[in-house]
DNA sequence: GCAATGACGCTCT
DNA sequence: CAGAGCGCCATTG
C-alpha cells in the first residue's frame, strides 16, 4: 500500500479519535496505530493541536501512555482537559494520572 | 529543500 | 524511579 498522503493521515487521525467513547480515554500511541501509524504518537498530538475548537473531535480524550495529561503551550487547556473527563466520568487519581485499566479504551477490532 | 520544533513512546543506563 | 537517546510524521521558518 502506497504511503498515506498527509492530509491522510490527519483525517485518520481525526476519525479515530472521534470514535473514543464517552467515558473512555486512549493514548496518543494507540490513536497513532489504529489510525495506520505506528510509532507515530506525535504526529496524533501535532494533528490534534493544529485542529482546534468546533473541530468536533473530543481531543480531551485522548491523553499520553501513562494517563497522564500532556502539557500544551498553554496551561489553562490541561485544567480543560481534566474537567471535562471528570464531567465524562472519567476519574483522576492524586497525580493527575488516570487508571488505564479503568477508563482505558478497548477498541474493538472490528475493522475488517 | 534543509533545519528546527512539537499535545509522544519505548528502551537503555 | 529519573534521565538521556532515538524514532516517527507533519508543519513552519
Amino acid at each position: 500500500m502506497p504511503p498515506a498522503d498527509p492530509a491522510a493521515s490527519h483525517a485518520r487521525i481525526h476519525a479515530v479519535v472521534r470514535r473514543i467513547p464517552r467515558g473512555r480515554v486512549a493514548s496518543y500511541g494507540q490513536v497513532a496505530e489504529l489510525a495506520g501509524l505506528p510509532g507515530a504518537a506525535r504526529l496524533v498530538g501535532y494533528a490534534l493541536s493544529a485542529l482546534g475548537p468546533g473541530s468536533g473531535v473530543p481531543w480531551q480524550r485522548v491523553v499520553n501512555a501513562r494517563g497522564a495529561l500532556s502539557p500544551r503551550s498553554e496551561p489553562w487547556a490541561e485544567l480543560e482537559q481534566r474537567r471535562r473527563l471528570e464531567r465524562e466520568g472519567v476519574r483522576l487519581g492524586r497525580d493527575g494520572r488516570i487508571d488505564l485499566d479503568r477508563h482505558g479504551w478497548r477498541p474493538r477490532r472490528g475493522k475488517k
